[in-house]
DNA sequence: CGATTTTTTGAAAGGAATCAAAGGTGGTGG
DNA sequence: CCACCACCTTTGATTCCTTTCAAAAAATCG
């Protein structure tokens, strides 16, 4: 753990072979978009599980998207109580929140092995000035993070802890199902209780409280790492998560 | 209240002579740069305290840029919980959460009079062509409104309620003061404890009974609407607020 | 000045944290 | 293939922070 490891790697994939694109999930894009993006990005590179990508005050150079496994982002206090803000999963464009030629103010670390495209940073303006509509794109995905955000904002600050959980869990299981992580309704989560409750601002005992009751009713299943909900349905309601609610987005 | 007057005014204060742009916080801009914006501004408008300025699942066609007032931005749950996302002050640039040709999923209300310059979102893309460098304004304003949720996700989830009021009120007063609203120390802040409840996800009852001891312990001061801090570095100490973190924005 | 909205307080109930410790699970090395 | 260790999950008991309930002061407004 804690090692910043970052093993750069030449070998590209072209983006237009990219893998994830075929998620329905996310915009097409067009020849020449594909291939501008191909041009700015320089290379990928990926981690062992428990590595520190970034961390706090630290500056990146790089924007990257996720093409394989999960990751999760979190600022601490200064005792050590630690609040993970987001999971970050495939398809995930990252980098951006770290404000430009700043220091990033909350630190990332991967939960399993996973790897990254990687762009450089100083040629952003260069990529908007190319491609007004994939500007457009970054932007929209800075706004799509927000939305995320203020949800989980409400979570927080208005739901009680068993609605707390049961929205997260949705979120999270639709989220991984949307980029192809799910078999037969099942998807792997790879984080322990511990990153639930601190991702849900509850205590590990208490997490793991409400996690056995919403087994016991019915709700959710979750063992040996898999996770599935018999009743999807009723846990997103528990959760006030609209299932609904499903949008392209771009992927950059 | 609740009226979603939307009182358009011809009117339009050229860019370039903003009140706004006299604030030390904001980025300068090149006169190129203030033309286009010019250009691309369509109009103001001005609303009374109390209006609905959108209301979720409504969507907007337009991107504001608050000139004067404060207003505040909310997510509601079905039975009525609510959840202050944000205050929003002048110079603040809002709308593009709402995912542009898309619904917003979160109101907007406003707790004085307030005016706003109104930007056509359709015409975003062509912005964004003629200037790479102005569209990247609008990504980083997107990012850096990421970074401040963080934070507030980060003391919803794992301050006590006490650092929490610690932290938020420091964090407003800075706000306001950055865009000119402090007079000898002084914030007027025009919202009611359980506003600042509801920003917090406390219950009124205990955000009074925090404010209270606050007083008492000589951190905050809040009478007839004025709010100041006797010990700003205890209140941002005790918060985890960094009073040095101040960095110039762009302004929109 | 009367009515309404806010702010304050006190008391009781409840949800979540903390403390402690047992039970499981997976991994590693012999 | 099993022993052992480190880490994760579960439970029970207790404490404490917040909420909820109720109602009395203040402050604001027309």
């Amino acid at each position: 753990m804690g090692l910043v490891a970052q093993f750069a790697v030449d070998y590209k994939v072209p983006c237009d072979r990219c893998p994830l694109r075929d998620c329905a999930v996310f915009q097409p894009l067009s020849d020449g978009e594909v291939d501008l993006l191909s041009e700015f990005k320089i290379g990928e590179f990926s981690v062992e599980g428990g590595a520190t990508l970034f961390s706090e005050g630290v500056q990146s150079d790089q924007l990257f998207t996720v093409l394989s496994g999960w990751s999760f982002r979190y600022k601490t206090l200064s005792d050590g109580r630690r609040q993970i803000i987001n999971f970050i999963l495939p398809g995930d464009f990252i980098g951006l929140q770290s404000t430009l030629d700043d220091e990033m103010d909350h630190s990332v670390e991967s939960l399993t092995a996973a790897s990254f495209c990687t762009f450089p940073r100083k040629k952003l303006t260069e990529f908007f000035a190319r491609s007004p509509r994939l500007a457009f794109d970054v932007t929209w995905l800075a706004a799509r993070e927000e939305r995320v955000l203020d949800e989980h904002l409400l979570s927080l600050g208005r739901r009680t802890a068993r609605e707390r959980a049961a929205y997260y869990l949705t979120h999270l299981y639709i989220r991984a199902s949307e980029v192809g992580l799910s078999v037969e309704g099942r998807v792997r989560f790879p984080f322990t209780q511990q990153h639930l409750a601190d991702a849900l601002g509850l205590s590990l005992v208490h997490t793991n409280k409400i996690l056995r009751r919403l087994t016991a009713d019915g709700l959710i299943e979750w063992e040996h790492g898999l996770f599935r909900s018999p009743n999807l349905g009723a846990l997103a309601e528990l959760g006030g998560f609209d299932l609904e609610d499903r949008r392209e987005r771009p992927l950059l």
